[in-house]
RNA sequence: CGGGGUGUGGCGCAGUUGGCUAGCGCGCGCGGUUUGGGACCGUGAGGUCGGAGGUUCGAGUCCUCUCACCCCGACCA
């Protein structure tokens, strides 16, 4: 992508309405408009991210053999009535609505219930499970205040995946299969060292849910954390652990975390509130045992933007990095030789934001820091003459003149 | 929803006790000089002062209502 093509720009001032770190950092830089309170638009750099992220989790998901599809974010009244979650006093976050008709409809804030619901077509039987289905999808909630601008927004994007068994053993089974696989994911997105399996109130059939607690300053939650034991649990159930696990309240730190990701075991409750059962080997009805597994895909984006930046700008892992290469042409050789760089680069797959706009090149490298691309070229006349390319890291501003194959050697490795 | 705060060109801001043609920086257009850390000079364009109503000879400024946004709290299965 040439930064000439690229409609958006950068900010050098935030906008003043707002405050946290990740949306002044995100709107700056050009990857999110902010549409009206706790609604943003992603623009052409924060999509890339977005799908980075999401393609991450879609691969960890499908290794441990979920199915993906997408729901609707229209809902049936009738759904939810079944659980007593449609009434405004049990869930108070909907955003409710009518057709032409004027049936009542509203906006999905969760897909718990249409999905139970949809698999009443698909499982009949014990041969048909156990099975997994995930998505990433928009969730709507009509939250009183949205704030930590793209982490708790009333639109935003969350993978929710759901497994489906015959009895609690194998739902526990698939359930510590699903953390493996989380964990793999929050390694991934490069926030591994920091997110803690956290013991969360939990549903009716287990004492505790898990959490995926991030460290991060702009979250909502506290833990209390034990690294060495790697042990960590939410401040709302502390005394619970205190008596259920054994531990030692005073051997832990609090810290303040953003939770990037929730996991719990549903228990049969839903099955049978929708009228979702399967025949087992002696020809009987049976009640399925039901997870629920989430991650919330724009506040990772957040997170990721709130930990990973400095006072330049954002600092992108290199997994979820929206180019790999920004390429910065000084000078008119320097521009013709980061020319045939660029369409050799794009060539190799590497995906190269080459900045060819006429500008000085301070405006340039300013820029390269603020959108966090982990790698900056330089092309100059001056480099040029020499036969040689400057390789800048973002992450830690290390610096190497480097001889056009070697450059491309280095690169080809990333 | 309770409390607090803010709305003035795309972004950041200034605008005395009501007073003259609403300013400044960034950004943007044009001309020129520049070209390895967000250049400089000149010259332009761009504003229903969030909205409605009111007070007044006169309102960005005062009053009432209203909308939006931010922060704290509450909420977050």
């Amino acid at each position: 992508m040439r930064v000439s093509k690229l409609f958006t720009k950068t900010l050098k001032n935030a906008p003043a309405d707002e405050v946290a770190k990740n949306a002044q950092l995100l709107i700056r830089a050009g990857f999110v408009y902010k549409e009206m309170a706790g609604a943003y638009a992603y623009l052409p750099l924060g999509i890339r991210v977005l799908e980075k992220i999401k393609q991450i989790v879609r691969e960890e998901m499908n290794a441990i053999d979920s199915n993906e599809l997408i729901m609707t974010t229209l809902q049936r009244k009738e759904i939810w009535e079944k659980t007593g979650r449609w009434d405004n006093s049990v869930v108070d976050i909907w955003f409710k609505t009518h057709l032409q008709d004027n049936t009542e409809i509203a906006l999905a804030w969760s897909h718990e219930e249409p999905i139970v619901e949809m698999m009443k077509q698909y499982v009949s039987s014990y041969k048909d499970l156990p099975i997994s289905v995930y998505q990433f999808q928009n969730k709507m909630r009509n939250e009183l205040r949205a704030k930590s601008g793209i982490m708790r927004g009333r639109e935003f994007i969350m993978k929710d995946m759901y497994s489906f068994h015959t009895t609690k053993e194998d739902l526990d089974a698939y359930y510590e299969r699903a953390i493996k696989a989380y964990k793999r994911v929050y390694d991934r997105l490069g926030v591994g060292d920091e997110t803690y399996v956290t013991f969360a109130s939990g549903g009716a059939f287990t004492k505790f849910s898990h959490e995926f607690q991030t460290i991060c300053d702009a979250g909502e939650d506290m833990i209390y954390l034990h690294r060495g034991k790697n042990i960590a649990v939410n401040e709302e159930v502390i005394d619970d652990a205190v008596k259920e696990l054994g531990i030692v309240k005073d051997e832990f730190e609090k810290v303040k975390t953003a939770e990037s990701g929730n996991i719990f075991n549903f228990g049969t409750q839903k099955t049978d509130e929708l009228g979702l059962y399967y025949t087992d080997k002696d020809g009987k009805k049976q009640s399925l045992w039901i997870g629920s597994y989430g991650v919330g895909i724009t506040r990772m984006m957040g997170v990721i933007a709130e930990k990973m930046s400095d006072d330049k700008g954002l600092v992108w892992p290199v997994n979820i990095a929206p180019y790999m290469v920004y390429l910065v042409s000084i000078g008119e050789k320097g521009s013709a030789e980061a020319d045939k760089l660029y369409e050799e680069l794009t060539g190799m797959g590497i995906e190269v934001l080459y900045d060819d706009r006429d500008e000085r090149p301070g405006a340039k490298f300013a820029d390269a820091e603020l959108l966090g691309i982990p790698y900056r070229v330089t092309v100059s006349d001056r480099l040029v003459e020499s036969g040689e390319f400057e390789l800048v890291q973002r992450v830690d501003s290390a610096q190497e003149t480097l001889t056009h194959q070697a450059l491309v050697a280095r690169l080809k490795q990333l």
